[in-house]
DNA sequence: TTTCACAATGTTTGCGTAAACATATCAGGA
DNA sequence: TCCTGATATGTTTACGCAAACATTGTGAAA
């Protein structure tokens, strides 16, 4: 890797109005204009890569860019469009793995539109910061926000959006009146849930997440409806808060209870921490109980023993959001809800029951 | 949580100018200049909070920017002073834990200076997409950058900062002529390899992490250092690429090895994957093979056995690279480079050596 | 040939802000 | 009393760009 500073070339050939003014601020269309013989409106025309240039003149405005080194100032084109080509990600915290995918995916689709992105953080939503975000947003002028976040978070939050602000929210909570995108909960936890049903499992337990949440919520109901629809009353679901050390706990509980034999964890942490409490426990994954998680983190496939799970596809929901956001900038307002489908990734922690040795240790 | 739209309060009281053109863009200066009966320029200076403006007069300013919902237009001011109160950060990819909690803590420190946080991701490096890169940046407008990513992906890239923009990199390649912020990576591994020691081993092996990573070099070299110092001969250290696969695979190679009582692994990932490798190959951990890793992870602390390992102060890192790039942006060109202490976090996957049963077979 | 349509280019203007400069007001010392 | 110098406020201007409008030149239709 190699790091170097760079200067702007040529521009020191005397025709320069200034004297050492140009330290800090780039070439502008003016310079260009100069130097290519033209006006500045053709050098803008030229920038923006509209007709009406005749190829030569153009060939001569394009050469003059690339000798001064010009660049497009954004502040100068924003002030005069009202567009600031940048969009806005609003946040409390990137510190989980899917939002830091998903944020991901969305620089990415982003920048490959010309857009920009900005990260608007979220101060302590305890502190009731409402009008901070308001404010923050009319003052950060962007085209359009992506909204990601931990709904859990959010409970006691208000948020006021400027109006005609185009915005996609990256959460299971429809009819918002904003576009949604997001990974198919539904279809996910069904697939988790069946995995364990196929397997011959008479029962699932669901470590579910923090109530508060609304993928948590549509993971635990879809799981709920899967279990009835196979005609099995679904068992109590305790509600952790994402964290691995909350499946712990739980973990510990069910797995006292040698009738678990299936667990579906509304995540891979608390799936690892339920793991850990069997490993505790003495049960053997996945002898004597099946885990599945959800999310499929990278290091998955690496515990002990590497974890079945629902893969989330972050990519696809970070690219679907721009693209939803970017239609929406552009005026089309028909766009709507997105759902991205999971896949199961069947790996060690997931096998059929032990078959139980007779029928009165079934039962007790 | 609850989300909803909002539009400019009283801008429609027929004062304005213009028939109904103002449906984007917010109130100006100029509006705000009428409202209070002073001039726009008198509002800018409330705005920008400068001496000189009477107690009485401010409060009408400021009542009158409340009225109508002002927010300074960010371009314009841009524009006018050449400055951009933003800052960018430059990136590869986020998908890494340490750069994820890293990017947290920058947004949210720039964010309580003042500063929005523009994210530039590089397009992918094989495609040397230098210039790209360059130009983005001369594009993008902003007063310094915080340049983060895995050095191991850079190879073969070269970067071009314009001159004179401040920059910080977190990273370990110091003398690169920018100033740098980073964990003190020799420190970390330092405290890894004693702790290691100081628990009896007589040897300790690594698995380093990729080559072209300075804080993998870093972490190696310590690790090496510390041996030495205890009069231990290093062995070979074979090189992972960071994953938690790389890690299992060098895993079961150390772990055949009989000998092998002590690993320290370069991140958690690798240790991880050794400890997998590990349970696999039915040697237990801590009892028969120690593990210490460098991260802590979120999930470390459940991984079975929990993980002893490093803890990098991501958020200190993020913060100080924040307070560094200011005080360049301030002009203060004294400003160097900084390194942030780990703390050994002990856990179950470490303990003393099981006593050899004879000395033959601890010769063997 | 004249006229017209249209393509290529130039000129003017204003986006919202803040620096630079200009003016007004007032207190206090001569 | 007048002048001095501060303090408060207003006016002008330019930042870089692109929309709107103006001008020129060209070839084809009338």
């Amino acid at each position: 890797m190699t790091l170097s500073h760079s200067s702007f070339p040529d521009l020191g050939d005397g025709t320069a109005t200034s004297h050492h003014a140009r330290t800090t601020r780039g070439p502008s269309m003016a310079d260009v204009a100069r130097e290519a013989g033209v006006s500045s409106q053709t050098v803008s025309r030229v920038a923006n890569g509209l007709s009406n240039v005749e190829e030569s003149t153009k060939k001569r405005v394009l050469d003059a860019m690339a000798k001064l080194g010009y660049r497009p100032n954004r502040a100068a084109r924003a002030l005069k469009s009202g567009r600031f080509k940048s969009i806005g990600v609003i946040m409390f915290t990137l510190s989980t793995f899917g939002n830091m995918r998903t944020l991901d995916a969305i620089a990415t689709a982003a920048s490959r539109a010309g857009y920009s992105v900005t990260l608007i953080p979220l101060t302590d939503p305890t502190t009731g910061k409402v009008s901070g975000a308001y404010h923050q947003l009319r003052e950060q002028q962007v085209d359009g926000v992506v909204i990601i976040f931990e709904a859990h978070l959010l409970d006691h939050t208000d948020i006021e959006l400027p109006e005609d602000l185009p915005a996609v929210i990256i959460d299971s909570n429809t009819g918002s009146g904003y576009s949604v995108v997001d990974t198919d909960q539904q279809q996910g936890a069904r697939l988790a849930t069946q995995h364990l049903l196929d397997l011959g499992h008479h029962q699932v337990w669901h470590i579910g997440g923090p109530a508060s949440s609304f993928s948590a919520l549509h993971r635990a109901e879809s799981w709920k409806q899967t279990l009835e629809q196979a005609g099995i009353t679904p068992p109590v679901v305790t509600h952790g808060d994402w964290s691995a050390e909350s499946g712990y706990q739980i973990g510990i509980q069910l797995g006292k209870n040698t009738q678990v034999s299936a667990i579906f964890a509304a995540n891979d942490q608390m799936a690892l921490g339920a793991m850990r409490a069997m490993h505790e426990l003495g049960r053997s994954i996945p002898e004597d109980v099946s885990i599945v998680g959800f999310d499929d983190l990278e290091e998955s496939a690496s515990f002990w023993p590497p974890l079945t799970t629902i893969r989330q596809d972050f990519n696809t929901v970070g690219r679907l959001s721009i693209e939803n956001l970017l239609k929406q900038i552009a005026g089309n307002t028909s766009v709507r809800d997105v759902s991205v489908p999971t896949e199961l990734m069947v790996r060690k922690s997931t096998a059929a029951p032990r078959p139980p040795k007779n029928a009165a240790e079934c039962k007790e």
